[in-house]
DNA sequence: GCCCTGTTGTGACATTTATCACATAAATTA
DNA sequence: TAATTTATGTGATAAATGTCACAACAGGGC
């Protein structure tokens, strides 16, 4: 177990601001600090799942088994917990989650965790607080994959990682072109193509993973009308 | 406001089962029961949020406008609540409730509810695991329609109304085609196209709305491989 | 009864996108 | 370094599905 002080933790989750001296005291005893490589699995689908994932930095995609192949589920950006869902209810993890970036992730034990939501009323509503964010936030990407066309969903990617990840439009992806087709729905043949088209059409800059927002109206454009 | 009393609500919700005598006096004064027929709105996306609404009998269609035109996100089946993201976080509602047959629904103050949270925990852990729940839920619906065509879409829709909903393999869908193509994301026509290829096949029967499944082995085995 | 509106089924066609095949480039290992 | 795997780009093709058009039908209101 690495040695960490939670009360001291810089970046702490909004629920853990609500925790008092006595009660971080039984998260440091009950939680452990693990760094992970890109491309680590910080934990896998049908496993057991024995605690809560509090992810402190780093980058992270949600990803599960699907009818044909593996399904990406959402990228999420630190600091966040990481799939409360699939440790509150379940004896086994019901997806994985693997690094994009290097990562720290603090893993706490679930009943510690439980036991705050039953006497820390605050802690438990930041908790609920960022169950409804999430469920909002697929929501609207989930009606943009159903209707939407591939290029729409391309567009609607990389303004996200523009704008919600790295405030930045010019940026390194961290997911491979069959990642993105998995983000997305779609093929890995279809992404490269119109990737390159985008690039054609001077919208955006492609190299390798490095990419660069050149039309930033017209991508948003592409992406609104789908 | 209907004249009603949660005590002796033989509906209850997970989370208010554990409200103490106290507590239900409150949320009594604090609620209104309402009925609604089939196709009416009970709450509608971008009008204000000002209460939760537990679904207390009945059947309901959450839907949000899309890039196109709407998507329905999902199906819920009464008991439980009814879009508690849309009232907790934001003002004014992010998605639509419309009811699909006949339903009761009781409106919660949001202050009540939020205090409720706050100060008893085991009601915070319920509805927590409702939330989670839902989540894990639409992480598989996500992964099919991302991955299955339009058949396997629809022979998995049919039989989670089956087996999830009516539990049994004769029912009234109550879905227009319209709406079936709404919620797997495809056509009005393909839908069409599909129900007729299964009837065709001895694999359903339809009148109208009226579906019996004949032959469900195989399409189980539809729904699976895609 | 009759009109109007909304739902549904179906054929013809166009379009999108997946699939297959292969070349190339990059990364990893021996 | 060579050899091997992995990621990527791109053309040709086929399959799935959306779109358009129209007919049939049902239900509601007048």
């Amino acid at each position: 177990m690495t040695q960490h002080k939670c009360t001291d933790c810089m970046i702490k989750s909004a629920a853990a601001k609500n925790l008092n001296i006595e009660e971080f005291e039984i998260l440091e005893n009950n939680s452990t600090s693990v760094s992970f490589k890109k491309g680590e699995i910080i934990f896998k689908q049908d496993a057991p799942s024995l605690n809560i994932a509090y992810l402190r930095t780093g980058l992270v995609k949600i990803h599960m088994k699907g009818p044909s192949h593996e399904k990406i589920l959402r990228i999420v950006k630190a600091p966040t917990y990481l799939g409360i869902p699939t440790s509150m209810d379940e004896k086994i993890n019901q997806f994985s989650a693997t690094a994009l970036e290097d990562t720290t992730v603090c893993f706490i034990d679930s009943n510690i965790f439980r036991n705050f939501i039953y006497t820390n009323g605050k802690f438990a509503y930041e908790v609920i607080l960022e169950l409804c964010r999430n469920e909002l936030f697929d929501y609207q990407r989930y009606a943009s994959l159903a209707q939407k066309q591939v290029p729409g969903m391309v567009a609607e990617t990389l303004i996200c990682f523009a704008d919600k990840i790295y405030h930045d439009n010019h940026f390194n992806i961290p997911l491979s072109r069959s990642d993105m087709a998995d983000l997305i729905g779609t093929s890995r043949e279809s992404v490269s193509r119109i990737l390159t088209d985008f690039s054609n059409e001077k919208i955006i800059e492609v190299n390798n993973n490095e990419i660069s927002i050149i039309n930033k109206d017209l991508l948003i454009q592409i992406s609104e009308k789908g």
